[in-house]
DNA sequence: CATGAATGAGAATTCATTCAT
DNA sequence: TATGAATGAATTCTCATTCAT
């Protein structure tokens, strides 16, 4: 029964319900314009709430910038992270990686991480904590765990490697680079065909087992 | 004859020599805070000219902006390119990529280059003919030329490949993506190490032997 | 009940309020110094408001212009016009045009009108479809309905004529032209003499009277 | 004989060219864009000379401003005037009078009358001279004339009339107010078709000499 | 004498941030 | 608490006019 909620509650759920129109709204307009692109004025209307709320919430331009990119590098690069801790040894080296590299590459691929990733490089100069925060968290941290499991790939013989952490370097480069690179420059905000992702990822996993496959 | 020079060699000589301060205002400025972080006022006061000036010579600040990044792009990627055209057959290939891949790396890595990447990409929303210039003749006039030097090895049995301009990218990426992606994204902007660069350098051309070289 | 006012209204009052002094300093401003020599500091300070305050209610200087214009335009023809849906026919012609034409003269020699000629005609260039609107909703509505009322005089036999646009074209102008083209480029801002203006009327009725009136 | 002309003469020519040049070019700009509306680079850019010399010509822009209005005021209007002059008693007033008119109107409502108009009604506020000077030897000087000769017509008891003044201010606005205000308004720059002035000219003068015609 | 540059200010417009209601 | 207004400065661009060469 109840009849009415308590006001309070009404008021928390509001605020809540606003603050986060807000980082849905600053993240949209920060991701399209950069961070000098953007105005307050733009997003409190985007937000559809007025500007002293945003600055109720967020104390600062600079404030509301690194929380939307903190909280969408994490957001965008853990599905990234979780694809790879799910890494097993079926018995056939070769369709376990193509596997990770295929599902990594969509994941890693999708327009609104490459916005992302144009918008903290761009700004790396005026946040370069942002540009630490965005490596740690996702290449960074991708390339820590893939090492992990080249590690133990390597122990059972499955691979041969000295240097783990450089192996999952070459491992990650090889497969995204090139369509990462055509991505950033060239704006293809959609994100490319699958079959071409495909083929990018079976290359890849082919000059990467060529070196550090079981001869 | 001679005496004193005539005041139009003089003028043209001041005018293009203004033209020029401008333009190495402008670069360091745009390259140091982006596009909108950077004023027409702060280049004009940089250059040592009037605003005035700045706007006789260059229209606008759009356009100030493409012809300095063209110009930067240019200037930059010539070495990369000219590199790879220098490439040999001294009969050990794995001699001569190593030497090619060091070599690319520390033009490559120019803290100069590395700013215009990050400026480039941070406004590929903005200037989007900016980020496929980038591209065409940076990275991928690079892959062309390389995949082409690929292709005749291969002819001569040096290397083993169906797709050049695949190799050519599986190369590049190899042996730039690790140092780029770190200098990228932490900004450090003193060229690394150039022992560092070669460890880089000497790993990437291994695994792509071990893929691409004769067996 | 009462007590003080609830403070949405008092906003809205307020608001409303602003927008009406913007509106007013913009006309002073604009009638007196043209579109171009009027800037929006001006009209802001004459105002009482900040130039945000300015720019949130209308935008543009350019639609503040068309704005004021467009306002002052119908503000200041409405009287013309309806002093003609009044004519009357007394049975004496003579005395009935007589005082139209009087009393049209005294409205459209007001300063504020005569200043509002000028600005449109001098902008005409740059605001073509002001000069229409003022044209339409000015002379050409005036000489409509005294047209109407022509016909209905002439079917009455009290008038002779074929064409009632033209005669009221006639009309109109034989009675305003002498004093508007003195007025509009002698930069008599004061309006003239009632007397005087009578003249005008008067003479301009008892020729226009020989050419259509019954003989 | 001769040879060469002496270099005194030539820089003379040359100046004097430059002279009328800059003239054309700011009476075009002027009577484009009006007064603010036009700068002292743009003309001297259209008159293919440095804005030096603009300045050793005319020291102003307001001094230029005036004297291509005065100019070209007395250019238009000179050829309005000697029409009046010309008028002769041929027998047939109302003849003469068609006549008149109608060749007062092609001429009065050339493009280059109608731009100037406006321009020195825009800019009365600023250049209160300039609309005295434009009504002097524009409509004032005509009306001058004309009642002049309305005067030797009714003493040849051609017109009946008490004031010439009156009936000439009458005669020409009957004939010229309605296309005028039409073109003023409307922005028709292209001289309207000769039939329909005829037909205002006519209806004009047929008005004219019902009131003071001979009865 | 004429060209390019400089000056110094002022235009429109926008912004981040803070009051007042 | 949240809205409209204000603040105060900055930005791009333009202008009339004057030096210097």
């Amino acid at each position: 029964m109840s009849g009415s909620p308590s006001t309070d509650l009404n008021d928390e759920r509001r605020s809540t319900r606003k603050r986060r129109a807000i980082l849905e709204a600053a993240t949209t307009a920060f991701l399209r314009n950069g961070y000098l692109g953007t105005s307050m004025d733009e997003i409190a209307a985007l937000a559809g709430v007025s500007k002293q709320t945003v600055y109720k919430h967020f104390t600062d331009k600079e404030r509301l910038f690194t929380e939307i990119v903190v909280s969408t590098v994490d957001e965008a690069s853990d599905p990234v992270y979780e694809e790879v801790l799910e890494l097993e040894d079926s018995g056939d080296v070769g369709a376990d990686l193509r596997d990770l590299a295929r599902r990594q590459l969509v994941v890693v691929m999708q327009p609104r991480l490459m916005q992302l990733r144009r918008l903290v490089i761009g700004e790396v100069g005026r946040f370069p904590e942002l540009g630490r925060t965005f490596y740690e968290r996702g290449p960074g941290r991708t390339m820590a765990v893939l090492a992990d499991a080249f590690a133990r790939l390597a122990e059972r013989g499955v691979l041969q490697l000295q240097d783990p952490l450089l192996a999952a370097a070459h491992f990650n480069w090889l497969i995204m680079s090139a369509p990462m690179n055509r991505a950033m420059l060239l704006g293809h905000d959609e994100p490319p065909a699958p079959a071409e992702l495909d083929r990018y990822a079976d290359s890849g996993v082919q000059v990467f087992l060529a070196a550090y496959g079981r001869r």
